[in-house]
Formats: structure tokens, C-alpha cells, sequence
RNA sequence: CGGAGCGUGGCGCAGUCAGGUAGCGCACUCGCCUGGGGUGCGAGAGGUCGGCAGUUCAAGUCUGCUCGCUCCGACCA
């Protein structure tokens, strides 16, 4: 392609409102520009950029014997109320009416159609296992759209789903994708992460994210995984082991209330009594879908509230306000406490029943309540593990975690058989009897991964794209196109690559060099060839790296294998 | 939704406090110069100052309403 042919709108300046260097680099590089929040408008290096990406992604699809096939971003609101998502998506999902005033969806995942698709079709074991994908654009009407291409409010995502007959079939289904992520982010150029997650929204059993390890801030998640990598988890779901040592006293005293003027949080009232935070216990009220639930954790802890939300099954759970609090427990933010409550839940932590004689609000202004034994003097909803892990704490093998920064490109979702269940996608199995499928759905951001690789690959003069996914693999500047010599040897060269099927992008352009040259660095193409007088002259042409620093001499007869040479060893 | 800001040629901004001829840099067009890292000189074109209503002789500037956008938080691929 030659430059003065295609559209690349680069800017000398940055746009005032991105953050994240990737996003910058994007919109300064011509590869985007947005239409409105979240809302992206992909120019043509960037569709090349997806075009590879995509392509990758489907042959490793192909491969692990996944079918191809298209549906609708549009969808019937009814398919929604089968599976209960109707209800539980809330506000993210986009919806609209149509002319006949029949609600409608515009799809943010497929699990409904594409149950609904295998439920009509699908009728006996022989026909799986059955892997279906797509590569299209999702909406999801995020709250606070971000960060570029990171968190917008439409994306093109690769969606596959699997329908398996028995847990056995499902467990080799699943273990392929996991081997196909693998293959083609490795394919991009990237390394990746695999870690457990929540399920959330989707529901079902078991989710894992394939995460790309990032150093900036634009890790929009945090990972605690061992030194050694045996555990993995994103900070929401990851499970730990408590080594806190706890001062417990072996008889249960008697409960006592206690004035403790302008202690409210934890540090004051730890400093009134002067012992542990381990010694208290953190009662947060918190509003499940409107119904109020108390949370309790050990003082020197947090709230997980995806494990808590889990534990009520709540679909919405945000900390209560204070005309909350004061309604449901009658005392005022900081002094709230699990003993005298009516019509709450009460959720409280493990480490917390382990503890003997500790302090509580008394949910009166001012006073607090010490000596409480959970189960002697009040009765938890639910025992469950509802604390945040953190950096510090120790996986389940007794390696410290650590944490790290991630952006998440992919994830894995094991369904079990919520959605085939709840739409009907039954088969006969060997024996003669209707069972539901067993699902699986797997996700891929096309959109976000080239994003997430500017950030991982990139230096302070522009990208530096990996070459599987670079909009092109060289990038051919003659420094002055006035002078017959360059301009012949730059079409020759041109044309040679072109007829090897190598992408080049031939800049053409009446710039001057500098221009040319920064415009290069910014778009990132892994090869540079430099056309000038200086080298010509020996019937030299320049060959340089984007991502090394130092350039080579090669004969312009030979420069289509020097690129293919340094092709071969560049990531 | 809670908190904080911002909307002025394509982009980045000044001007708003204190009402009185809409400005700067980059980009763009034309001419000349230059020609290995965002070149120099000259001449141009381009603006409903987010929108609506009001105050005023006069509004980018003051008032009210409204729309859009960004940042922090809750949500998430």
C-alpha cells in the first residue's frame, strides 16, 4: 500500500483526554478515533490490525475443531426472560423497541441465542461434542466507558460455546480452548496469564481470565498469584489461608457494653482498647437488591463483596447509606454491630466465628460491645468465607501471594447447565435418557488485545506491534522521492515485496524525513527500510528493526530475503 | 448514580473573574526555500464560542435550564 493511497490521520500532538499511553497512541497513530463515549470508529491500519488478529484467533478456532458461524446482535428480549438474564443483566445490557413495540436486545454474549439455536437442533449424544464461534461486535452500555478500546461501549469479541454430553467430554472441550488461547495470543506475540475468576454475571461453575501481566496503571485488575505460579487467581476470586496470629482467650466471658466516645473506626476503637484489630469485628451493612445484609469480617480485613454478593445471591449489592444504616440498626455509621438485628441477614466470615471475647458496635452512638461470641450471642445467616485476599497472605500450598497487575484479553466460563437447562437444549443420552447439555462459553477481546499489546509493546516515540498482528510488516521510506534514483530503487523494492506477498507500506509522501521517520516510529511496523543517497550509492539500502536500535547495510538485490531473515527472528 | 472538571476553526489551547472589533500554536491551501529525525519565509482559507431561554444599548464573557464529554468511585471483556 502506498501511504499517499491510504487513510493514516496521525497527529503530531496528543488528544487531551486519553490516558493510557495505548489509547494515545492509538488516536495519534490514525488507528482510531471515537464517535462518542465508548463508542470507536475503527480507521484502516486498525482494521488491518483486527483483520489479522482475527484471523489468527479463527484458525486456532478451526483448529481445535470450533465452527464458524454468525448470529444476530439483535435479539427478541423473550430469549433473555427463558434464561432469567432479562433480569440480572441490568442496565448494561442495551435495550430498545422495536416498530411493532416488541422489546428487543442488542447483545453483549450469546449465550441465549445459541442455546436456544442447539435447543431446536441438538437431540441426541451423537451429535457432540458441538463447538460453535463467532467474531462480532458486542454492546455492553458500560457505567463509566474507558481507556480506549479497553472498556467501550460496543467491541468485537470472539465468542464460542460448547455443548458437551458427559462431564469427561466437556473437561477435553474445555482444555482445548484453554490450549487454543494459549496458541494464538502466543501467536500474537504476547504471553499470557491463566487465573481463576468468578463467574458473575454468566453464572455457572468455574471461570478462569487470560490475563497479559502489565507494569502501568492500565492493569484495570489485580492478580495474587505464588512466586512459582502453582496458584493463580484475580483478587475477587482468590481463595487464601489466614496466618494472622490471633489472641484468643479460652472462656467466654460475659457480654459487656462500653462507652467509647468518638471511637467509630477500627483504628480508634483498636487504640480505646489497645489491643488487635484482629481482636474486633467489621459489621458493614450492605444492600443486597434493596434487602439489607450485614456483612462481618475481621477487623484487620476487608469485605470481598463478589464473595458476598455470591453468598445472598445477590444481583446488585452496594454498601448501605447512612439513613440506611441508621434504619436498620439504629445506630449510627461506625458503631454498628450483628447483635439485636431484625429482618437482616447476617453473613459472617470463617475467621471470624475462630474468634472468642471480641468487640463489636453496639449500634448506639458511642458505645461498644465487647466479649461477643458469634452463634452465643447472635446467630449468623451463613458462614462463608466473604473476606478479601491480599497480598501477604498465603495460597493454599503455603506460598506467600504476590500481586500483579492484569489486563484481562480472554476468559473461559465452565456453565454446567444453567442455560441449557433453562432453554431447553436437551439430548438423549445412551441409555435413553433426556439430560441437558453441558456448556461451556469462551471469549476472546479482539478489540482489547491489539490495545493491551500497545501497552505491553510501545516506547516513548510510538508502538511496536508484534509482527503477527502489524498492520503491515514494513514500513518503506525513501528519504527524498525528487531524486530518480530513490524513487526507482523505492518502487522496485515495492513491487519485489509485494510480489513475495509481504505487506509493506510504501510512504510516498512529499515529507520531509523527519516526518516520515516519526510517523513510522509512532505506527510501529516491525521492519524499516530507508531509502537515501548516502547508502545508495554502494547500492545500499537501510534495513532497521522498530524494536532494535541499530540499522544494517543490505544490497537492494538482496533486501527481500533480509527481510524475510529478520522477520523470522522478531517476535 | 455520587464526587470533580471541561465544551471557543480539524487538533491543542488563551480569552470568561472585570460584558465593548474572536485570538495563538499545529494542521490545511498557494508560492518560494530546504531535503537523513516533526525545515524556513511569505500569502490565504476556515469559527452558529455545545444548545435553548433570559438580563443588557451590547453576551464567548452575567443568570437559568439543557445536551455532550473527561477524570475519581461503584460495574465489567
Amino acid at each position: 500500500m502506498r501511504w499517499s493511497k491510504t487513510y493514516i490521520p496521525t497527529l503530531r500532538q496528543n488528544q487531551s483526554d486519553a490516558e493510557l499511553v495505548s489509547h494515545q497512541l492509538l488516536l495519534r497513530g490514525g488507528f482510531i478515533r471515537k464517535l462518542a463515549s465508548g463508542i470507536y470508529l475503527y480507521l484502516p491500519l486498525m482494521q488491518r490490525v483486527i483483520d489479522k488478529f482475527s484471523n489468527i484467533v479463527r484458525e486456532e478456532m478451526n483448529r481445535a475443531g470450533a465452527l464458524e458461524i454468525t448470529m444476530s446482535v439483535l435479539c427478541p428480549a423473550e430469549v433473555w426472560q427463558q434464561s432469567g438474564r432479562y433480569d440480572t443483566m441490568g442496565k448494561e445490557q442495551i435495550r430498545l423497541k422495536d416498530r411493532h413495540d416488541h422489546d428487543m436486545v442488542l447483545c453483549g454474549t450469546h449465550e441465549e441465542s445459541v442455546t436456544s439455536l442447539v435447543a431446536g437442533e441438538l437431540k441426541s449424544y451423537r451429535q457432540m461434542p458441538l463447538n460453535l464461534y463467532q467474531i462480532q461486535v458486542k454492546f455492553r452500555d458500560e457505567i463509566r466507558p474507558r481507556f480506549g478500546l479497553m472498556r467501550g461501549r460496543e467491541f468485537i469479541m470472539k465468542d464460542a460455546y460448547t455443548f458437551d454430553a458427559t462431564e469427561e467430554s466437556f473437561a477435553i472441550s474445555y482444555q482445548k480452548m484453554v490450549d487454543a488461547y494459549f496458541a494464538a495470543f502466543s501467536r500474537a506475540g504476547i504471553e499470557v496469564q491463566k487465573v481463576e475468576s468468578d463467574t458473575g454475571a454468566m453464572g455457572g461453575k468455574a471461570a478462569h481470565e487470560f490475563m497479559l501481566l502489565v507494569d502501568t496503571n492500565a492493569g484495570e485488575e489485580t492478580i495474587l498469584t505464588t512466586e512459582n505460579g502453582s496458584y493463580a487467581a484475580n483478587l475477587e476470586k482468590a481463595v487464601f489461608v489466614d496466618k494472622a496470629e490471633i489472641e484468643n482467650e479460652s472462656e467466654l466471658k460475659e457480654l459487656e457494653t462500653v462507652d467509647t466516645p468518638g471511637a467509630a473506626t477500627i483504628l480508634e476503637v483498636k487504640k480505646f482498647f489497645d489491643v488487635k484489630s484482629t481482636r474486633l469485628a467489621k459489621t458493614i451493612l450492605y444492600m443486597a437488591d434493596g434487602k439489607p445484609v450485614v456483612a462481618l469480617v475481621r477487623g484487620d480485613r476487608d469485605v470481598n463483596e463478589v464473595k458476598l454478593s455470591n453468598a445472598v445471591g445477590a444481583v446488585e449489592l452496594e454498601m448501605a447509606k447512612e439513613e440506611e444504616i441508621l434504619k436498620y440498626t439504629g445506630g449510627p455509621v461506625g458503631y454498628s454491630g450483628p447483635i439485636g438485628l431484625k429482618d437482616v441477614q447476617i453473613i459472617v466470615d470463617p475467621l471470624v466465628t475462630k474468634l472468642t471475647n471480641f468487640i463489636v458496635g453496639a449500634n448506639v452512638d458511642g458505645k461498644h460491645i465487647i466479649n461477643v461470641n458469634c452463634g452465643r450471642d447472635f446467630n449468623p445467616t451463613k458462614v462463608m468465607d466473604i473476606t478479601l485476599a491480599r497480598k501477604g497472605d498465603k495460597s493454599a500450598d503455603g506460598s506467600k501471594l504476590i500481586a500483579k497487575s492484569g489486563i484481562e484479553l480472554g476468559n473461559t466460563f465452565q456453565l454446567g447447565t444453567k442455560y441449557s437447562e433453562a432453554l431447553g437444549a436437551k439430548f438423549l443420552n445412551e441409555a435413553g435418557e433426556e439430560m441437558p447439555c453441558i456448556m461451556g462459553s469462551y471469549g476472546i477481546g479482539i478489540t482489547r488485545t491489539p490495545q493491551a499489546v500497545i501497552e505491553k509493546y510501545h516506547d516513548d516515540k510510538g508502538i511496536i506491534w508484534p509482527k503477527n498482528i502489524a498492520p503491515y510488516l514494513v514500513c518503506l521510506i525513501p528519504i527524498n522521492l525528487e531524486k530518480e534514483a530513490q524513487a526507482e530503487t523505492a518502487e522496485a523494492i515495492y513491487k519485489a515485496l509485494n510480489d513475495e506477498g509481504i505487506d509493506v507500506l510504501y510512504d510516498d509522501r512529499k515529507e520531509r524525513a523527519g516526518v516520515k521517520f516519526n510517523d513510522a516510529d509512532l505506527i510501529g511496523l516491525p521492519i524499516r527500510i530507508t531509502i537515501g543517497d548516502k547508502s545508495l550509492q554502494d547500492g545500499n539500502v537501510e534495513l532497521k528493526a522498530r524494536s532494535e536500535k541499530d540499522m544494517e547495510l543490505v544490497k537492494v538485490e538482496n533486501i527481500v530475503e533480509a527481510v524475510k531473515k529478520m522477520a523470522n527472528r522478531l517476535n
